[in-house]
Formats: structure tokens, C-alpha cells, sequence
DNA sequence: CGCATACAGCTTAGATACAAGCGGCGTGCA
DNA sequence: TGCACGCCGCTTGTATCTAAGCTGTATGCG
């Protein structure tokens, strides 16, 4: 119980608004270019517009959102660069966390390895596609968090937001038996504690995910890719 | 210029007041542990808590302070084992740098080579301590922003706030010379297109950082080191 | 002497009020 | 017709005000 005097006053106000603005970001409510107000925004949660500038503050620092003084906020558009840019940066500190657990021996990497596997991800199973993509995030989240370094763990939840809006704008589909079964040759090559193929194979499976976006991985993501 | 009607309105107070905070934080005004509060820093600079309440939003946004609702905002501690872990991800990060730079085909390497030999943090030179900071910051930036990565810059600038939080806390000497001379020996292994060589170089020098903060660099980090 | 409770002072959370900036549109003039 | 200027509405930036939460202290009781 929390409700003080009046009726509601659950979660915090801010906290509602920022709810709301990210969920219509991820979810495509509000468009890309789009220019949202802190009034519009306050009106429809019957709030002030205190919280909602609040809201928007944390979503600039996000980077989905970027303020324009006296102007208004405007929906940042994903450019497949920058998707592209999110994919890398999520290599560099995925591969970080395998070379980590590899300087932890073999033993650490094998666990972790058995982990994964048991992981829903990994399964083809009967999972909604939200539910798969739920199961992904939760995949690799697992692996980095398995590196034991908070500040990267920090740093990677955002990227995994930043990309949920790209995801979210550009629905493609995505090709579910292919990411299970990449999900688990990852997970395989850490139970036989190969660091080096580990990494490849999560080149690979990022690669593919890129490309499930109808987006080039680049020289660097795939060497193969003439761009 | 900016005078609109009265006297002083140059900067937006919001921004005052986060370079005031933030200067605080950085250069120990503030220290661990201490809780301050809206309306001391709102005094102090002549403004309304408004302005102070975004910054200090901010702030915890970029993991300097933790917002205690009714309470105050705590001034984080910075623990050894953060900076270990900032010191990781930097060297994951720069790691990917010099990676995709090499992808990019030896020409690419040894042009920021040759860029990074000619630059101040090389030259162990007439420098103060605060301009040589500045100058190794500027380095290992020029490193990453040559990678063409929008995304792991960013994430990267704010990990450097975040050990310059850490160095100001903990202020140890650091050995002048050495810096400058590992930081030329790695803009010479990029100038040779050496990639492998240039990531062991910087894996040294940034090991070397974190033990003239009296800290080990850990299994992964030193491989040599017992811890 | 030990503990529970009530109070006082601090703090923030949120709402409201006010001032100023920016852009679009319409009007008037050449 | 074309252009310049000024007004109007929308937006944010900041200040101020009110309500409520948390902590520490002091007080009273057993």
C-alpha cells in the first residue's frame, strides 16, 4: 500500500513519463523527425510538465531524443550508419566479455558456455517473435554480464535500448531458426572453451542481424562484404 | 555575444550549473560520499533549483551521482574495481579502434599513426601535469574518433569523464615520461600497420595507468599479474 | 537506563506562474 | 505580383509555491 491521501501515487510521475515517451519511441508511436512537446506529452498523462522534462532529459542523454531550445524534442531518425555503428560497438564488448572469461580459464568459459545453452534463446522453440527478441536480449546480456564488469554491463544495456528503437522502426523480419541455432554454436564454442571461434561465430550472428535489417555489414563487421 | 535585455544571461543556468557541479565532482570539491543538496548549489549560484535539479539529473545519468528521493544526491565513491573496470572497457573500445582501422587497410593505420606521432602527448615536452591530462585525452580520442564509430566515441567520452573522476580522487603521481613514450611507441606501431603490436602497446599503457593509481591491473588486463 | 514515539527541520516531487524566444502567417507597401 | 515587416500562437526556460517523505533528536514512559 502506498496511496497517501488522495487516490494514486504509485510509480513516481517522472518515471511514468518516461514509461510512456520510451515506449512510444520503441514502439514507433511517435515517429521519426517527429516533434513532441512537453505540454503534449504532460496533457495526455495528466501530469505537470515538470516530470515530462524530466523524461525528456534522460531520453536525450539516451540518445533518442535531441531538445531544441525553445523549439521542442525531436525524434532522433535511425540511419542504418548508425545502426550499423550499434552492431560494432555491441561486437567490441561482447568479444571483450568472451576474452575476458578466457583469461579466467577454461573453466569459467565452459560454464558459462553450459549457461548459454540452456538458454531459451537457444531454443527454436514456441516462442512469440516478442518473446524471442526478449530471449536474445537476455541471451547476450547474460554473456556480457558474465564478464563481471559493471561499467560495460551498463554501457551495453544502452546500446541494447538504442537498437530496440532501430528494430522497432525498420520491422523486418527475422529469420528465428537461423538466430537460435547461431545463439547456440555461441554457446558451443564456449562449453569447448574456443574463444576464438566463439568470437567468430558472434561476428556472424551480428552480421545477421544487420542484415536482417536490409543493412551491409561493412568492412569491418564482414570482411566478405564488398562495401 | 548574447546580452539579451539585462546584464548576464550568456550560458542557459541549466548548463551553468552542470559544469559547476560537474567541476566539483572532477576536481574533488566535492568528495565521495558527500550529500549535497538542490538548494545549496542553487544558492550558491544565484539560481533557482530548476536548473540544478536537471544537472544533478544528468549527473546521475552519467553515473557521478545517485539521486536518493527526499534524501539528497549522493557524491558516488569510486571504488578501485571501477576503475579496473573503466580502465577495460577503454582498452575494449581502443582495442576495436585500432581493429577497424586495420580493416581499413594499412594506409588508413599509418596515416592516424603519423597523425597520433606528431600529436602533444607524445612530446614529453614542456607540459604541465593538467595540460599533459588534457593532451592524453586528446590522444587516445583522436585514436577512437579515427575508427569513424559515432557511437563507441560517444561512449567512450563518457568513460573518460568518468576516470577523471577517478584520477582527481586519487591523486598519485604519474610517471611523465612514460606515458609519453608508450604513447609513442603505440602511434608507432600503427604507423608500421602493426595492429597486433599496437593493442599489446596499449594494453602496457593502460595497465601502467591503473598502477600509478595503486591499482592492479588484474588477470585480464595484466596477465602477469598474480591477482 | 533503555526504548518507543512524537516533533522539528531538512530534503525533494510536482504543480503552477511568468517571461522570453522562435516561426508561421497575414497584411501593407512598392 | 513580390517582398518586408509585424503580430500571434506555440514552445521552452526558470522561478516560485505547496505537499509530502525521511532522519535525527528529544521527550516521556516503563
Amino acid at each position: 500500500m502506498s496511496p497517501a491521501t488522495a487516490a494514486e501515487a504509485g510509480p513516481p510521475a517522472a518515471d511514468r513519463a518516461y514509461q510512456h515517451v520510451k515506449a512510444g519511441l520503441l514502439d514507433g508511436g511517435f515517429p521519426d523527425g517527429h516533434l513532441l512537446s512537453e505540454g503534449e506529452i504532460a496533457t495526455a498523462l495528466e501530469m505537470s510538465r515538470t516530470p515530462v522534462r524530466e523524461a525528456f532529459l534522460r531520453l536525450q542523454a539516451e540518445g533518442f531524443l535531441r531538445l531544441y531550445p525553445k523549439r521542442g524534442a525531436l525524434v532522433l531518425p535511425v540511419t542504418p550508419l548508425e545502426a550499423r555503428a550499434v552492431l560494432e560497438a555491441r561486437l567490441a564488448m561482447e568479444s571483450f566479455a568472451i576474452d575476458k572469461l578466457a583469461t579466467e580459464g577454461p573453466e569459467a568459459m565452459r560454464t558459462v558456455g553450459r549457461e548459454l545453452l540452456e538458454h531459451p534463446a537457444c531454443d527454436a522453440g514456441e516462442l512469440t517473435d516478442a518473446a524471442l527478441h526478449e530471449a536474445d536480449r537476455g541471451f547476450h546480456a547474460h554473456l556480457v554480464a558474465a564478464a563481471g564488469n559493471p561499467v560495460v554491463t551498463d554501457l551495453y544495456t544502452a546500446l541494447r535500448d538504442k537498437q530496440m528503437r532501430i528494430t522497432a522502426t525498420a520491422r523486418t523480419h527475422t529469420a528465428r531458426p537461423r538466430i537460435t541455432h547461431q545463439h547456440g554454436g555461441l554457446a558451443e564454442a564456449l562449453r569447448d572453451a574456443d574463444p576464438e571461434l566463439a568470437k567468430q561465430r558472434l561476428r556472424e550472428h551480428l552480421v545477421g542481424t544487420l542484415r536482417g535489417l536490409g543493412i551491409s555489414g561493412g568492412s569491418y563487421l564482414d570482411p566478405e562484404d564488398e562495401g
